[in-house]
DNA sequence: ACTTCTTTGAGACTCAATCTCAATAGAGGG
DNA sequence: CCCTCTATTGAGATTGAGTCTCAAAGAAGT
């Protein structure tokens, strides 16, 4: 699996150690594409025995997101949630109010006017959260 | 000053009391158009000899924007800021990163665009966020 | 003024996230 | 293969924004 080369690469950049729990939180953030918050991720490596406490956890995650193999989404509700974001192509996102569910959206002329926006006002983009909050039409949703 | 009635009109309707800490709690959000956090509404309050508690500056902003009086904002950054809203047309945010500075913009276009994009994806929006993180061109900058 | 019910304030508490520091374990050199 | 030098790990303490508790103070109607 080319993942642990991944991890190795950059880790040699930043001048840290390849260990045994940089390798377990990686693989178990690869293993989804759900949107987890740290706990989830904690809690998934101890449900299949896999010992990495939550310090190493957190700490590897800041690692990973610091270099672009994971991306981290802020909510609002107070606790990061993390995605793989290995060869992901950019999007936002939309969330559903009632059941929480998260639903990805990429549209770009948003994208254009952004940079436009931005430009007018005299700066440089460097990234951005772009979040529509509501409730979907799905039957299967609570509230209908 | 109008303001009072804005407060004891909403508070009626919340079934709330109308309250001098209440009062002193909006007047100081009034004051400025800054992006100010609940500990710095606290603290400039305290700085004015005017005395109410840390629980009741919390209290007291929720239901403000509970009311659409004031405005949460939510930089990512662990603490939310407040904006008073009282005739204040929508907007979205830029940030600096390196100064800080917040700047207000709006783009009728992305407005629209953003309703189209989560009609396709079946979602009525109540709300969204979308904020821009990136490098102002300001002479007076850091970074620069 | 009296009664009822809400609000307030001080400090305890929560919860995600970060920090501390002794014990453990990579990684290169011999 | 072992040794040394550091980085890393884990358990638990700590932080910090925000919330909760509960006795005392204060609205508001009668």
């Amino acid at each position: 699996m080319h993942n642990i080369d991944t991890l190795k690469r950059i880790l040699h950049k930043e001048n840290l150690r390849y260990t045994q729990q940089r390798q377990e939180v990686w693989d178990e953030i690869c293993s989804t594409n759900e949107h987890r918050d740290a706990e989830d991720i904690y809690n998934s490596l101890r449900k299949r025995q896999t010992n990495v406490s939550r310090a190493t956890v957190y700490r590897t995650i800041d690692v990973l997101v610091k270099n672009n193999l994971v991306r981290r989404l802020d909510l609002g509700d107070g606790r990061s949630r993390f995605e793989n974001k290995m060869g992901i192509a950019h999007h936002d996102h939309i969330v559903c109010l009632d059941c929480r569910k998260i639903v990805e959206f990429m549209n770009e002329e948003i994208e254009e006017m952004q940079e436009q926006v931005a430009k007018e006002m005299g700066f440089e983009i460097v990234r951005h959260v772009h979040q529509l909050f509501g409730h979907c039409l799905d039957e299967k949703c609570p509230n209908k």
